[in-house]
DNA sequence: ATTATCTATAGATCTATAGATAATGC
DNA sequence: ATTATCTATAGATCTATAGATAATGC
């Protein structure tokens, strides 16, 4: 909470109530969320952006300096809803040998809520500039940096086979990809596998059920 | 082969010999990847491609409609590469037990050969119209039918423990994905292992020894 | 006075094409 | 005559800003 607001105040801004900026920056992405995904990044206009937010494309260069601006607050936006849903499954999940299945399904199921938020990220986080890309990519560590926590707790536990550190951080990435999986394969997953199908299978293939049988 | 070539004959052209259409093509797609990698589809322009194509602008404009159909060209010539690099990867293999790691070590030097390639096909296939679209999905399908294929011929000689088809073909996809994972997180991965360190870990986990302690 | 918002548009592109020119073969 | 190539530009946008106007608080 405290680093999404630290995060908003990096973009400058001609507008003095920090209170007016935020609301009005939260209807600029809600606004945007829905163009980008309809129609991409660069077919979207600024002067649609602000139509839909609801006031004129003059303002709202009050509360950005740049299109680009849009997309980092956009991108932003999805990485914070992604991992505050997983941290919270995390916070409610049971401790011990069921564990990880647990934070994998939760996990799967906010990719799957946020199917196109999370395609747009893959989508359009090239079209940042630099300095913006690369924050965009950071959130993208932490939320796997939970799965490294979790994987790496089971392990010290002795509920889990022993792994080093290196393929811990390996199959957390994995376990992150997968989920994306669902999102940038849906087209095709979806007309095969319901969500549930797809969280079991994935989840006995993480887990290294694949080669034994089960019974 | 043949197929590359009814392709290209999928988008109009005004000139009426078809080796000159094909040579001109090959000098724009050429042209077309190296600009699209450095700089994105839509921040480059038709005038540059047609500059680092060796010819005017006019004349790019009579061996394709538009600058969608630039792109089109580019992603089939992409993905035609990497079908090419895996199906050659397949023929050299040996069959049995070990067949299944020496393909998904072919498939990953080919994902890491292309590596700027395959991520240009993660990021602009949405700026194709949905009809060429489709066709690139279909090209990702077929890539991954090779490993279908090859998890099928495993199990079915009892090399390898029994999957249902469902089964198999996620794990298809999942190798699939893991593959362009090392194109798409490479700004993380390449930090921390080798591409031989990342086919080493990735083999192990997908062959789910993961679970089970090496020795 | 200060802050927020709006209208109107400067300025900069970019795609795609029309019409002219050059090259090739009958 | 036919085919391929080039130059010049029409026509259509789009981002970002300047300067005017409205709203708020002293």
């Amino acid at each position: 909470m405290a680093r999404q607001t630290d995060k908003i105040k990096e973009i400058p801004t001609q507008i003095k109530n920090p209170e007016l900026v935020k609301r009005r920056r939260r209807q600029i992405v809600d606004a945007a969320v829905q163009l980008f995904i309809e129609k991409g990044f660069h077919k979207t206009t600024t002067r649609q952006i602000a139509k839909a937010a609801g006031f004129s494309i003059g303002s709202l260069y009050e509360y950005v300096a740049s299109k680009e601006d849009v997309l980092y607050l956009v991108c932003d936006a999805i990485h914070a809803e992604v991992e505050r849903g997983v941290a919270e499954a995390l916070s409610r999940t049971t401790r011990g040998r069921e564990a990880l299945a647990e934070v994998i399904r939760e996990y799967f199921l906010v990719c799957h809520r946020m199917c196109d938020h999370i395609l747009l990220i893959y989508q359009e986080t090239q079209s940042l500039p630099p300095q913006w890309r690369s924050k965009v990519l950071e959130n993208e560590i932490r939320i796997t940096g939970i799965f490294v926590k979790a994987l790496a707790r089971l392990v010290e536990s002795g509920n889990f086979p022993y792994m080093d550190d290196r393929s811990i951080e390996l199959v957390a990435h994995n376990i992150s990809v997968l989920g994306h999986m669902w999102t940038f394969r849906r087209w095709f997953l979806a007309r095969h596998y319901s969500i549930e199908d797809y969280i079991e299978l994935q989840t006995d293939f993480i887990l290294g059920l694949s080669t034994r049988k089960k019974d």
